[in-house]
DNA sequence: CTACAATCCGTAGCGGCTACGGATTCAAGT
DNA sequence: ACTTGAATCCGTAGCCGCTACGGATTGTAG
């Protein structure tokens, strides 16, 4: 029925401290205590934190998890929260491309310098020498 | 010849605070002082700044950029350099490949809610349970 | 009732900056 | 030479999302 933080832990894979960070900055709401103060979490806790963890996972900083976990309670939040996924899809996008230019330009450095032991890096290079990176 | 912190600033882009900074944790060489303890830059901090913002933008940490600094100066760094730009470009692939999955789990759950107002949304369902995620 | 595990809390650290603010110092104009 | 206003000085604290530390208390099984 009500069990301890650590059992919360083990439950969600979630470190003892980020939980009570969670709480601390209001994420997780604060569980009933025990007559000597330990937390006493139920399987709502269990839930919202298993929601925080995957939104984590999903790339959603906590603020926008904040957001979202009120939107969960609203009545018709499909729109908005619609809304904060596309845009969050398109950062992920951009960000993607970005990655992919990155690892283009560093393949693009190692390859000139593949098997080479010279003195001379091109991988180097490319860092001091802004024209070589495209 | 010699100018100030506000150009170097300028020249390079980078934030008066972030140059000061870079010198604080060592990054950037200490450059001499004027009589009246401004600092006193020439070419060679340019170029290195330079170095340092290509660095990051390529995504390394300031800890790579440490050591990719003392490579450019010794006489056969190309191995080494070569060795941590593979290992960077394989963690921005992971790093891709974490971001494309992350992108088609959401845009899964936005189609499900495209135009829909309804309360139940499938977006949020998505985080609630993770057995709709794939 | 004794051990020993679990939990408590506050504080400080990480990386990579960014911002603040009061005290200088510099450079340009007169 | 002197004044003014911009530039720079420095230290400290804040941001996010945790993570670690450590000494004091509680909880629980034998």
């Amino acid at each position: 029925m009500r069990y301890g933080i650590g059992a919360l832990s083990r439950d969600t894979g979630c470190n003892i401290e980020t939980i009570r960070y969670y709480e601390r900055i209001g994420l997780l709401p604060e569980p009933p205590r025990s007559a000597g103060g330990h937390r006493t979490y139920a399987a709502e806790h269990t839930r919202t934190l298993d929601f925080i963890l995957r939104a984590r996972t999903m790339g959603f900083s906590l603020a926008e998890i904040r957001r979202l976990l009120s939107l969960s309670e609203a009545e018709a939040p499909c729109d908005d929260v619609q809304a904060m996924a596309l845009t969050h899809i398109s950062a992920i996008r951009n960000r993607i491309a970005e990655l992919e230019q990155l690892a283009a330009t560093l393949q693009n450095a190692t390859n000139r310098c593949a098997g080479n032991s010279a003195p001379h890096c091109p991988v180097i290079d490319t860092l001091f020498d802004d024209a070589k990176s495209a």
